[in-house]
DNA sequence: CGGCTTTGACCAGCGC
DNA sequence: GCGCTGGTCAAAGCCG
């Protein structure tokens, strides 16, 4: 027996469930508000059972509604198996007079299905019936029912599988927030201890204290009661889960101004200036002009760049007056279809949360460039993780370039297998993929943030992956007590950095913000098309 | 009419 | 010092 998850990346995926059992009935639920749950049993031509059938129902990359879905898909599974149940109890003997037909025979039936809240007007079960006339045919009919039962308990011990699957994911969650909680704690714990560090770092300038702060999430407007620090940050969001509006609580990316208590990697002024002049390079493929990062921009210049007959285009923010964030926007010279988008400085305003995405992960990239040596193994090892969690939808590579003018974090988008990874919407418009990853509420059950960083990086590891590959890695997983090896892997990867490089907080949770940033486009992302499949492999 | 894009001019940094 | 290059300015034009 085979099962196969399958998703996408705009919100509307396929869970494939294969099942090698014989079947007899073709069978087909589906039920309205957009939702499908199919389970599609192919005959053979002579009408005999035989053969693998498949039982497809929706799940988004939105956790939420991955979980709901999840819940859904459980549920509705129950569904058909009780309904088969009905069926058998209520119309067998009806349907061992069809049995006759030598046609399918599709028959609507209404449902009820209360648990799920489905109309039962909605609800209808298709059911073809491929029979062999004669004798034959009430030997199928058995062959059929027994058939049937048999799939009906695979059907349940899929079930079994699937929730310990859930909840080894939430358990696994749990843990790790709680990991991270107490870490954050435990900063909280010495920020007096921290700021006696800077004034003896500063001591010797003539006690003029610089504060130092490249990566702030903190507002502008109201630094005490929102601590711009990226742990009080991540508390709140994490104990007010059902509020997380980045935009609207006036987050964005910006130069501290304020409080040194607050700031997160301190950092020599030099550093403050060399980070201030830090670029983070998106190369990301798209049709459109610009990639989309929610940000109001202006062009202000072009130019024909040596060495590359495509023009660069100069733009800065206009979304608040004097504002330094400029970008600049070019094609590459190699493939035209590349758009290299170079993004430079800090916001000094509140960025709307589809922006938030971009600013946090440009900012969490520059942050890591300097949370630390960078070419010290934690370097490296954040800069890996960084491509790993503030870009786990793709096969991202971070990379820090020292040979340009300013020190350049390079993210590369467009090395994924899969070229729909790129998040184009129908236009050819270019979506950065933290809006479809911001773009994914909380799952109900799974602690917010934290997990569903995580949750994020699950789903999206697993987006790398072709059908092939996936079934590679997972030949035969054993769902009740393990999770996916490359989740574990994460998870692992994300404890050790964690405990290795204090300043891997700020970078922490300016990717996790950077998946809450764009919780308002969660809407928008189930109107994308493009499906990017991923898929496990049960057996 | 305001905002934006276009585009040539200007400036600064850097290497030779 | 000169030339090259990247980056920015600002006037002109376009557009809704």
């Amino acid at each position: 027996m085979t099962q196969s998850y399958m998703d996408n990346s705009g919100g509307i995926g396929v869970l494939t469930l294969d099942t090698s059992a014989p079947l007899f009935l073709a069978t087909s639920l589906s039920y309205g508000g957009g939702g499908i749950l199919k389970r599609k049993q192919p005959m053979d031509s002579g009408g005999h059972h035989g053969g693998a059938g498949t039982i497809e129902f929706p799940i988004s990359l939105n956790p939420r509604r991955d979980a709901e879905t999840a819940n859904e898909a459980l549920t509705s599974k129950r569904v058909v198996a009780d309904e088969v149940d009905f069926f058998s109890d209520e119309k067998k003997k009806q349907k061992k007079k069809d049995t006759i037909a030598a046609s399918p025979v599709e028959t609507d039936l209404d449902l009820k299905v209360p648990s799920l809240g489905i109309k039962k007007e909605d609800l209808t079960i298709q059911t073809g019936l491929h029979l062999c006339n004669g004798d034959t045919a009430k030997e199928s009919v058995d062959d059929g029912m027994a058939a049937m039962q048999a799939e009906l308990a695979c059907m349940n011990e899929e079930n079994q599988k699937l929730r310990g699957m859930l909840s080894q994911v939430n358990s696994s969650y749990s843990a790790l927030q709680m990991h991270l909680a107490t870490l954050m704690q435990q900063r909280n714990r010495t920020p007096q201890a921290h700021e006696e560090k800077i004034d003896a770092k500063n001591g010797d300038q003539g006690g003029a204290r610089v504060p130092m702060q490249f990566l702030d999430l903190g507002p502008d407007a109201d630094v005490d009661e929102h601590s711009n620090s990226s742990t009080a940050s991540l508390e709140r969001s994490s104990s007010t889960p059902e509020n997380v509006e980045v935009g609207s609580m006036g987050y964005g990316l910006h130069k501290n101004e304020g409080n040194p208590r607050e700031a997160l990697p301190t950092a020599t002024a030099e550093q403050e200036s060399t980070m201030r002049r830090t670029r983070v390079s998106v190369r990301a493929r798209s049709e459109a002009p610009t990639i989309t990062d929610g940000c109001q921009w202006r062009k202000y210049g072009q130019k024909i760049a040596k060495g590359n007959p495509c023009p660069r285009a100069y733009y800065r923010c206009t979304m608040a007056t004097g504002c330094p964030v400029r970008k600049q926007v070019q094609r590459c010279a190699d493939d035209r279809s590349i758009l290299i988008t170079t993004y430079e400085g800090t916001h000094n305003h509140p960025l709307p949360p589809a922006a938030m995405a971009m600013a946090s992960a440009t900012s969490a990239a520059a942050s890591t460039l300097f949370s630390g040596s960078t070419s010290s193994a934690d370097g490296l090892m954040n800069s890996n993780f960084l491509s790993r969690a503030v870009l786990p939808c793709s096969s991202s590579v971070a990379t820090i370039s020292a040979s340009a003018p300013f020190p350049t974090v390079t993210l590369d988008l467009t090395q994924s297998p899969d070229p729909l990874q790129s998040q184009r919407t129908p236009a050819g418009q270019f979506q950065f993929p933290f809006q479809a990853l911001g773009a994914l509420p909380q799952p109900p059950s799974l602690p917010p943030v934290f997990g569903q960083t995580l949750l994020n990086q699950s789903r999206f590891s697993g987006l790398q992956m072709s059908s092939g590959m996936a079934a590679a890695q997972f030949p035969h997983p054993k769902p009740q007590t393990t999770m996916p090896s490359s989740l574990e892997e994460t998870v692992n990867a994300a404890t050790a950095a964690i405990t290795a490089d204090p300043n891997f907080t700020a970078v922490l949770a300016a990717a996790i913000k950077s998946i809450i940033g764009g919780n308002d486009q969660a809407v928008d992302s189930s109107k994308n098309d493009n499906v990017t499949k991923k898929s496990y492999s049960l057996q």
